[in-house]
DNA sequence: GATGAATGAGATTTCATTCAT
DNA sequence: TATGAATGAAATCTCATTCAT
């Protein structure tokens, strides 16, 4: 959150002098996404920020550690407004908007530190992932909180368990964000806020225009499968 | 599909003996599903096909290629079967469910095939999927295509763009599989076709009980953005 | 020894076409000499071999394994010395006076090995000879077995125990080798066949002119000691 | 010696505080001894010392001066205590067993700086040693004249030149105190005792039987050598 | 004196790619 | 086609030393 630095530094009682660690942090974002996490140097890190190649040492113990640094110290960022919406009373979609609100709007904020969430952690559970992975389940999993009491409450259907509906919902707006990521979808406020909207009516409403949820129809076999 | 390979092979008249770059395409399938691409070695790949380590230099140009040439050799055979599909004459729902029971299949028949497409490529669009973002945008526009029939047809409402539907439907499916992928979801005959149905239906049904799709409601925006 | 390398060609039914690991090999002990193991670089191995970076790398896991691989090598090659003197027919004094002359000899023949071997394991006891410590304690229980024979049937007095003894005896040689290689003692035919004489003369002789060997004496304790 | 830092203080006419200089020496003589020199960074010493980082640099130019500085402390003791002894009416073997004696006592007395001076200075002659050949040379020397002046007197025989004798002299006690080192021999009080007595049994003494020292007989040469 | 952040040269190691056979 | 030795560029990380306060 915007104020986080702020307590942080107030906390600690320093002046507001250029915090080198700051520094170095903000600069990773901008090298890891030009260049991506594994062709970008801690050189480049060091030059983006201005400081000496060393210092990048002093305060982490490795490139991985600045990646870590920072997707955790924004991830749990999300992990609490997630909360925090969950505690409200709206209806649950209006919870499930406010949630891709957030994720857009952070984007629109600063799409360089998505980028390298979205990119280098969360879609690389391969490599970097994997390590943060409980903490991205941490967030489908309070997803799947707000699903399952509004399927109690009888707001939501209960066609689908809640950890599937939550999987699909987050896999939505991970794949618009990288669609914008990507070039692959047109950015602009207005983009922006539609594909808040379109997230939640998709996930939500459907896309079958009949009013009555019908059974879950089963077509025959496609042809094969990828594989060889 | 199950008869590609004998297919290449009538063209190249060749004896059935062991194709020596088959091998290595399988074997590199295997490696960069143990392994990750960026940390399989190209003698992993050699060590696990049992041939001499240029041999993999004697038919691909690069480490790269081999990844290269196993994706598009897959992808490819996916938008043939979305196109078959496409052209058949069934509901919009059941196309879309038949194209997800095509690829979960795929994932259900070859697990370390698919996790190779998936993660290496799919899911690394800053460093693997760059180069094939065209084709993987091909398989965005056939299911939008889709989408799109079906809304000017009457039988999907048009609350969303088809490019959205078709994002959002896409994404579910590779979460599904990332799921798999990474333990997080559990596997089995049974879950991978109550997964096919769950797509569907979250998609397609959408979540909310109400029967009478109603406008968009705005919430009050949530508290900030992730960023700094 | 010297025939160690036509016996291994001569198994592997190689020409006699250049080794390059064992360049190698002999190319890190000239290096090694030179400048010393630490202050060493993995490139001055290779260009003192003229081969490229990579490969000391192709043939040794590490920088430490060439040296490791040195060592043992060669130390192998003491113990076996030892071994066969000690199976020989002779009057202990006469084994003892093979076995610093053989070392000796080595020095003569090849002062780099030597001292490497010497410097950079056998007295570096924190860094390298850690590793080797079993190695070079069998050399002193080889040693100290001559001794303790020699005592059993009573032509060497059991004054000090065997394992005593050897450690003397080693000792004084490492010391006159080190002479050599610090240039604190004079080299030259003469003076190596002198020094083997020398060592003998003194751990088997002692300095004392007095023939009856009489009980220890014990003089006042001296003021103090180093410490603080 | 136990006095010389209160000389110094007195000397320089401080309060007994707590003097930094001291507390970094002696920090650095338990960081040394435990990690060795190479592998022990500044910032263990300054971290043992319980200093800030910067203030080894105040009163040392460099790691090494450190090390310098403590090895040239304690190593001058020797020389003096060495002189002091020689300069007593004794027999040379009381007084090459009160030079064994200062040395053990030293260790029993603080075997981290033993550890210290001996590993990374003494049988370390290609880094550190060679700035202090000098000085080692020195006590050689020393030794070496307690042996000249016996054997001109006539208590030494004159088999072996003084500077062997002391050579062999010192070995046996660096290669003793080695074994204390690496546990490699049994360390106690009763050992300590017996070690100083053995080294001297040993050199002055001689292992063998004979009462009547002939001369050096020379066996047949032993197979070869170490080098290659 | 005292502190510890800042600097940057340097060394090991990895591994894709080439090439001679 | 097949082999695997040979090449060398690159990148991380360490840590002695400096310096501003």
């Amino acid at each position: 959150m915007a104020s986080a630095r702020d307590a942080e530094e107030a906390a600690a009682d320093k002046p507001a002098g250029p915090d080198k660690r700051r520094m170095i942090l903000d600069a990773a974002v901008v090298a890891f996404a030009k260049r991506g996490f594994h062709a970008c140097r801690v050189s480049d890190i060091a030059d983006e920020a201005n400081v000496a190649y060393g210092l990048v040492y002093h305060y982490f113990r490795s490139k991985d550690e600045v990646l870590d640094t920072l997707f955790l110290e924004r991830w749990n960022v999300l992990l609490e407004v997630i909360t925090e919406i969950d505690h409200q009373t709206l209806p649950a979609r209006d919870k499930l908007y406010a949630i891709a609100s957030f994720i857009v709007d952070s984007y629109r904020h600063d799409p360089d530190l998505m980028k390298v969430i979205i990119v280098e952690v969360t879609r690389a559970a391969n490599s970097f992932g994997r390590t943060h992975l409980t903490a991205i389940r941490e967030a489908y999993a309070l997803i799947a909180g707000i699903v399952e009491k509004a399927q109690a409450d009888g707001s939501f259907r209960d066609a689908v368990t809640p950890g599937f509906a939550a999987l699909a919902f987050y896999g939505a707006i991970e794949q618009v964000l990288t669609g914008w990521i990507f070039d692959m979808l047109p950015r602009g406020d207005e983009e922006f806020d539609q594909a808040k909207a379109f997230i939640v009516e998709t996930i939500c409403g459907g896309l079958d225009a009949a009013a009555i949820h019908g059974t879950i129809g089963r077509p025959p076999e496609p042809s094969d499968r990828m594989g060889r």
